[in-house]
RNA sequence: CGCGGGGUGGAGCAGCCUGGUAGCUCGUCAGGCUCAUAACCUGAAGGCCGCGGGUUCAAAUCCCGCCCCCGCAACCA
């Protein structure tokens, strides 16, 4: 079986409308699962939104709509902004979708037949707000509950709960000995400490007095299932999973994808995605070696603080695409946080990054290049005679073009898992350190650039001799490579920009605006023929002159 | 003793796991070039890599201690 790269988002939770984090993790997924297709890897990847809970039940409510005509609004903004944004998802799941209720019924009725979920009494104290039980955690230090959680009145109340507990042990041993489970590793330490102080069961209906907007137990019609069950299982209901079946008898359409790299924010780890996500596939019967992997990145933050929008400072991603372009902000978000960590969103250094890395760097050394292909030879590139640029003595102490393949190598090494990874690992996780790839793809400029002032082509273009005509063709030449290698390597972050770069190199041509275009088979030296024709140059990433260029 | 992250030239960040010339983008200063999107190239200034110990021939990197900042309730990735 052909097997798939198969990668996920968080799906969102569609009670308010995008921002600049749920851009962040798209489009990080989206650069992912483009490298993986430039690589000639079969991908899917899967996205969506999680429309069930109380707070869209509420929310619609007060707008005085169906809960569902309410998700139906707010999910087309998330769709309208991943199209403006380029995300390239193959499936989408939204959880109101009949065959995922299927699946998380067939689900919930399994492991009710198994005794793993089973029916206990709650009795407590309620916050009418917060629509939860408190512990004695939440109570303050005179030992009452504070103004946050408004009335709080006494409960009793039934409820269905899943067998956690039951299966700690189990995932503490995986965890320790499945290292590269979790990226970045202090993620994978810091799940393996919570899952050591981890007690008690997991709580997965509301009675329908309660919450109705959610997914009808199928052995308790008065009951509806709370979160957990609904929002994890789309990563394996949108790709077919039969939970009729047991693991070894699942379709082939689930076998050729599963398992799967989820993508996810640091504040779902866990308990969510690192507990129990696992713990619901290992009673299911999913094998050790057919658990999911996580690629756990970070949160951009405003001016060093936390994004709330209690505080007002959400930045809206839709704004910032209209306003600057969609590949302006793509290259922001991916060139300016290294992936796991925190990083600052700061709107200066968007504008910055892309005038004098994007527009600078590389749109000028294509337009300054392909106007002297046209000055000097008419358009017309000619594969160098002689060894010129390979030559150390005449030059350089190692030839050129051996400087631009290492960026090449270095680059593939950045986007691909990396780091050592014990055999026993069976689905290999590295590092998706974007921000060092796109670093790479610069230094090809920055090294383009460098030809060009230290073989002044245009005092090349004067020299009459024969050995003038072969330096010009050959840096003439290296440059043009350089390009094609540019736009390759950024076509994952910058798809429309790289069909840019090919169109004026007027390379493969026959493929334009399609995505067969790029292949990493072709990040070599020398493709482009004797006597290739390239197109006029013309301004391709303009600056953006802004005034509004602060905060 | 709660868990975790961070403290690197003026700003924002890499590097740390796998010790060995402190790197990138911006900013500043001085030159150069004129093919080009007032873009490009070269050079310079500016760092006790939070503090104190330790290991080592060698520490930003490993170990120990300390100080400071930020997350871990909600909106929320």
């Amino acid at each position: 079986m052909n097997k798939t790269f198969y990668l996920t988002t968080a799906i969102d939770y569609t009670n308010g409308p995008p921002h600049i984090g749920h851009a962040y993790e798209k489009v990080l997924a989206d650069v992912i699962a483009r490298y993986r297709r430039l690589k000639g890897e079969k991908v899917y990847f899967l996205t969506g939104v999680d429309q069930h809970g109380q707070k869209v039940q509420q929310s619609a409510e007060k707008a005085g709509i169906s809960p569902q005509q309410f998700v139906d609004e707010i999910t087309a903004k998330f769709k309208a902004l991943w199209q403006k944004l380029e995300v390239q998802y193959d499936g989408w799941a939204a959880t109101t979708e009949p065959l995922h209720k299927h699946c998380v019924q067939g689900m919930l009725q399994r492991l009710y037949g198994e005794g793993q979920i089973y029916k206990d009494k709650q009795e407590g104290y309620y916050s009418i707000r917060q629509e939860q039980f408190l512990t004695d955690k939440e109570r303050g230090p005179d030992g009452e509950f504070g103004p946050e959680w408004g009335q709080v009145e006494h409960r009793v109340e039934e409820n269905y709960y899943f067998r956690l507990s039951q299966h700690k042990g189990w995932l503490l041993d995986y965890l320790r000995k499945t290292p590269n489970c979790v990226s970045p590793d202090f993620r994978q330490t810091e799940l393996i400490n919570a899952v050591e102080k981890l007690t008690g069961d997991l709580c997965i209906s509301r009675p329908k007095s309660r919450l109705s907007w959610g997914i009808e137990l199928p052995f308790d019609r008065d009951y509806v299932n709370y979160v957990w069950f609904d929002a994890l299982t789309n990563y394996i209901s949108f790709i077919g999973y039969d939970p009729a079946k047991e693991f070894a008898g699942q379709p082939n359409e689930f076998k050729e994808k599963w398992p799967a790299l989820h993508i996810i924010g640091k504040d779902i780890l866990i308990p969510a995605h690192g507990i129990y996500w696992p713990i619901m596939l290992h009673a299911l019967g999913f094998p050790d070696e057919q658990m999911p992997r996580f690629l756990v990145h970070g949160w951009w933050n405003v001016s060093g603080t936390k994004m709330s929008k209690s505080l007002g400072n959400v930045i809206d991603p839709d704004e910032l695409a209209d306003k600057y372009g969609a590949e302006v902000l793509r290259y922001y978000l991916m060139s300016d946080i290294a992936t796991g960590n925190d990083a600052n969103f700061i709107k200066g250094r968007l504008l910055t990054r892309w005038n004098s890395e994007v527009a600078n760097a590389i749109g000028n050394l294509l337009n300054r290049s392909l106007n002297m292909v046209a000055r000097y030879q008419l358009g017309r590139l000619r594969l160098p005679q002689g060894n010129w640029l390979h030559n150390p003595d005449q030059h350089q102490v190692e030839s050129y073009s051996s400087h631009i393949l290492r960026e090449v190598g270095s680059f593939k090494s950045h986007m691909s898992p990396a780091r050592s990874v014990p055999i026993s690992v069976p689905l290999t996780l590295g590092a998706y350190v974007i921000n060092a790839g796109i670093a790479n793809v610069l230094q090809i400029a920055t090294q383009g650039n460098a030809l060009v002032d230290s073989t002044l082509p245009w005092k090349l273009a004067k020299d009459d001799s024969d050995s003038g005509a072969t330096k010009l063709n050959a840096v003439l030449y290296a440059l043009s490579e350089s390009l094609r290698l540019i736009g390759l390597l950024i076509s994952p972050v910058l798809p429309h920009g790289a069909h840019g770069i090919f169109d004026q190199l007027n390379w493969k041509m026959e493929l334009s605006g399609k995505d067969e275009r790029f292949s990493l088979g072709d990040a070599e030296w020398g493709i482009l023929p004797d006597g290739h024709l390239v197109g006029k140059p013309k301004p391709l990433f303009p600056r953006i002159e802004s005034v509004a260029a602060e905060s």
